[in-house]
DNA sequence: CAGAAATGTCAACAAAGCTGACCAAAAACG
DNA sequence: CGTTTTTGGTCAGCTTTGTTGACATTTCTG
């Protein structure tokens, strides 16, 4: 079946009947997924990571970038919750990115407890740099593999999050709700 | 089919044309990928963590643990160059899993020096209970996006892989080269 | 004002990577 | 045969990024 090194990867060429869903699931088409997640995702994060590594920085680093760019004005607690980590742990990356000048601090207007956090121009730049990176890298397996096969990949990786990931990232694709407009009440999801 | 809460992710409806593969790939939608890698990778992972953590592993050796299932009899350098770390890294998770008897280790019958792994019953038995729990998880996944949305997924993921582990996938998909027959002097490909 | 919430910080620890140095057994080479 | 290379292991020390637990500060809220 690997025949060729790049058509249908590893699955069943079989034409997909209609109600067998449930028999495509085989144990090896499993172990494949995981090979798959496992490389995939190493090889990923490999082109940021170098860049990162001359910078002192890591991945959690990046992380914290990509995300306070994606939401400008994110409060802590927030960012806290997407990442899914300690306050500590995030301390340890936020504090150097914040005293190195690559993301802003400025209390919230409302509720002047909160540290608004966005990135500064060489923050952008950063970002910037590193997902240009991993675009070219996503970008030629988007064009490999064509539009259907992204579709699907959306909907699968979609697929294996979970109920509050999934919360976040619908969220996350809302237009960023207004940081110092009077806000109602909101409670934690943690 | 799934158009409940879940129909196109963030994905444009437009028909996909002809020859404007290149134009899908706008900013916006690299980062959605890069979000969903970030938190799919995490939830994809999170079963067998829990279960691992209760026996005082971690993912490391839930990753030797799959590929030496995938690979009975892998020698050690082999395992190295699939999991891309040091021996001494490896040593750290191998080790306590020979001593804990899920892995055993067994002179190679032409080359003495070599430490065939493999898994016991144990490791066997623990293998499949982490491949279980992922197996629940992928498969909600694959249902939820169908199979024509699996392959596509699966497209990509291979995409995403760098050179070195998709030539290390394939062989992973070839039937085991028989242990202990008189082997050709292959030349390490690292 | 009292208490809760948002954030920060100190200390200690763990998992899983890394480098460098060094050793032994076995194979391969000349 | 003897030398060199390969395979694998081990010790020691360092790094990143996560964890708990405890405690302080500022600010909001009832």
């Amino acid at each position: 079946m690997p025949d060729t090194p790049d058509a249908k990867v590893a699955g069943e060429a079989k034409p997909v009947g209609a109600g067998r869903q449930l028999l495509f699931l085989r144990e090896e088409e499993l172990r494949l997924a995981q090979d798959l997640l496992f490389f995939g995702y190493r090889d990923f994060t490999a082109g940021p990571d170098a860049i990162l590594a001359e910078l002192g920085m890591g991945r959690a680093h990046h992380r914290v970038l990509h995300f306070v760019g994606r939401r400008p004005g994110i409060t802590v607690g927030d960012l806290l919750a997407i990442l899914g980590i300690t306050k500590q742990s995030l301390g340890r990356v936020l504090t150097p990115l914040v005293e190195e000048g690559y993301v802003t601090q400025t209390p919230g207007r409302n509720d002047r407890r909160q540290r608004l956090l966005t990135l500064t121009e060489k923050g952008e730049a950063l970002e910037r740099r590193l997902f240009e990176r991993q675009r070219e890298w996503v970008m030629r397996a988007y064009r490999e593999a064509g539009p259907v096969a992204v579709e699907g990949f959306r909907r699968v990786m979609r697929g294996l999050m979970g109920p509050e990931a999934r919360a976040q990232l619908d969220r996350s694709l809302q237009p960023a709700p207004r940081p110092d407009a009077p806000q109602p009440k909101r409670r934690s999801a943690a």
